[in-house]
DNA sequence: CAGAAAATGCCACTGAGTGGCGTTAGCTGT
DNA sequence: ACAGCTAACGCCACTCAGTGGCATTTTCTG
């Protein structure tokens, strides 16, 4: 990311890549993700609808980028994770690790993507795609762990509950303004994976209170 | 659905509503969804493109009829239930009955949605903003209901629990081909759920058995 | 400095989705 | 049975996301 000594070729293609995920938050977040044409953006940052399309699949992952890089941090960080104890304690901490690799600026982007999720559709689907692979891709690699079973219901689910716990957290977080910055997010991780054993032992009785 | 004694418009509209869904699932099924124009789709039912577009949102929608029937059942189940004991119990038999009351025939359609889901990253997505969607209401029902809280992090993870186990249930049965039918899908289910305790207990240790 | 390779720009094209408007078909009163 | 009303439909033109092809420029390599 800040490797200044790459070949001139990468270097150039990092800082338009850069250029239109600024442009494009920014102009999503003002104009409106729909009443923004991708020919405004390609126009603002000067390049063609072509060098866009080289770069992103589709004009909702450019409002994505945000997501993509945590995840694809968060993928490391399970490849790298040990499993000591409570298996759903090492994703706690895989995911309190990849936010804190997160660079400058990351959380005030983060925040602007959640926005537009929250009211644009099609970049909430996107979105959610995008968690769902996260989660395949992280049982795909644990199963091949040694230790660890392919085809184990438990694994699966245990890594579906530890995603649910950070988009509950994430989304609270946003809802909220985002207050406290990263170290707000990490508080409401932390909280909400705190109450995953209540929650599995939640009764009608116990509800209210 | 089966009232036969609806105003004659009415009627005629479901029809077409109907021609649509089983003519859409076939030809993404042959053809697959990205190779199937809407022309081609019209045509093969002779309606207007305009007409389609005022029975379904968007060409994804169209292919998740299924998904939707369910839902739109499950989250009346969830309006009905009574929860006694375990939270996750309730929604476990929601998940259930909500099967039950599926009509002839819904089995094969939805086995045949979710071999799309599977290979079309368009319809995934959608089909995961409804899964979304119904988990955002089923939480909004439920915290209106007496004796629970609008704001109880433990009450929104419990649904997210719910589903994932759904998920992850359907995806295995629609895995093996849906062996079974509905009854097939239905044990897949218990075993989904019954692994929940010990997902969120797995350790490293006892991950290999 | 020459030639290979990669990235870009331009252009034409397909296909999803929308707005407008005239027309048809089913529903209402008398 | 007939006239008026309204919902649904068909048709047309349009916008915009996304793709394939090809010529051109830019960077890397020897």
């Amino acid at each position: 990311m800040d490797l200044r000594e790459l070949p001139l070729r990468e270097r150039k293609k990092a800082r338009t890549r850069q250029a239109l995920t600024e442009a494009a938050l920014r102009l999503f977040t003002e104009k409106g993700f729909d009443h923004t044409t991708l020919d405004e953006l390609v126009d603002a940052v000067e390049v063609s609808k072509r060098t866009f399309f080289r770069n992103f699949p589709s004009k909702e992952d450019v409002a994505l980028a945000a997501d993509t890089e945590l995840w694809s941090t968060f993928l490391d960080e399970v490849d790298a994770m040990e499993v000591a104890g409570l298996v759903l304690d090492a994703f706690r901490t895989a995911l309190r690790v990849s936010l804190e690799r997160m660079d400058e600026g990351w959380g005030a982007r983060f925040l602007a993507t959640r926005a537009l999720c929250a009211v644009t559709p099609a970049v909430q689907a996107h979105s959610l795609r995008y968690c769902d692979q996260t989660t395949q891709a992280a049982f795909a690699r644990m199963g091949a762990r040694a230790g660890f079973d392919a085809e184990d219901v438990r694994l699966k689910l245990v890594i579906e509950v530890a995603i649910a716990a950070w988009r509950h957290a994430a989304l609270s977080w946003t809802g909220d303004g985002g207050p406290g910055g990263l170290a707000g997010l990490q508080e409401r991780l932390d909280t909400a994976f705190a109450a995953i054993p209540d929650s599995v032992a939640l009764t009608g009785a116990n509800a209210d209170r």
